[in-house]
DNA sequence: CTCAGTGTTCAGTG
DNA sequence: TCACTGAACACTGA
């Protein structure tokens, strides 16, 4: 499920097995959508040989910067996920012979082998993800027109308020627009509306000063537990909306009792308790 | 067989 | 021009 956490856990999966490593082999998928605006032959050109400096993320797009741009940049759309292999167990004296269960992954797009014999690979199944190559990401499109990165800039309490004063989008279609707050998908927004006690219909430009400090710390709070989710293995706490809004069944209470209500807001799936959300 | 889905983009609207 | 909405994209799995 790749929204920001999600995009964070791959970063720092990346990190871990790629910086400092030198790509020595480069596999790429026969499937120009994926790659957006340039030819498989030619992110194997600009990838082999290179060192990997490091690996950073934007909202919900991630890049490895190596030692000579361009730079490699992924999304993963709406299924796709990055993959390392499995390691030998310990035990094993000779690794000949040994193949890393589920290996390559299904529906791989790219994958690389580092100089240490590690591999990374692109999956996408659905083929919404996209591999691009970009001299300076950050200044280029799509990072360019993107907003504050959700997790680490967010605005101070002040400034927050200030832009959803000049915004009339419900807050549903705010939070999931990646101009205003990039890394938002639609289950944390559901979850951050929640948590905030503040409706998704809600005019953005309508919350108080205290609805709007609400919404700001429980975006930080909301995404900063789920990428420790993802990093530790640590269970969702008891009590988000998360754990009952995948069903849809028109029955689903909250832990506290509360009755949840599915709807389409901003062209989204909704899930939202009308007792608590004003 | 049908339908919804964790995301983005683009055409259309007011 | 701008902010916003909804359909389209492409495919899997329930």
């Amino acid at each position: 499920m790749p929204e920001l956490p999600e995009v964070e856990t791959a970063r720092r999966l990346a990190t871990r097995a790629a910086v400092g490593r030198r790509i020595t082999e480069v596999w790429c998928a026969p499937d120009p959508i994926i790659y957006e605006g340039v030819s498989a032959a030619r992110v194997r050109a600009a990838l082999l040989g290179r060192r990997v400096r490091a690996v950073r993320r934007h909202g919900k797009h991630f890049w490895l910067e190596l030692d000579r741009p361009p730079a490699l940049l992924m999304h993963f759309g709406m299924t796709g996920g990055l993959h390392v292999p499995q390691r030998p167990p310990l035990r094993l004296r000779s690794t000949r012979g040994w193949a890393p269960p589920g290996w390559p992954p299904r529906f791989a797009k790219l994958m690389l082998t580092l100089d240490d014999g590690g591999q990374l690979a692109l999956a996408d199944a659905r083929r919404l993800g996209r591999v691009r190559l970009r001299d300076d990401p950050r200044r280029e499109p799509p990072l360019v027109d993107l907003g504050f990165d959700a997790l680490h800039e967010l605005p101070t309490t002040a400034r927050f308020h200030a832009l959803l004063r000049e915004r009339t989008a419900p807050m549903k279609g705010l939070l999931l627009d990646q101009t205003f707050a990039a890394g938002v998908g639609n289950w944390i927004a559901d979850e951050v509306l929640y948590q905030a006690r503040v409706s998704p219909h809600r005019p953005a430009r309508t919350l108080t000063a205290l609805e709007s400090s609400r919404l700001r710390s429980r975006l930080r709070a909301v995404l900063a537990t789920a990428v420790r989710v993802g990093a530790d293995g640590d269970r969702f706490p008891r009590g988000w909306l998360f754990h009952h809004r995948w069903d849809r069944d028109p029955l689903a209470r909250t832990a506290r009792g509360e009755r949840i209500r599915w709807e389409t807001i901003a062209g989204r799936t909704a899930a939202w308790v009308p007792a608590v959300q004003r």
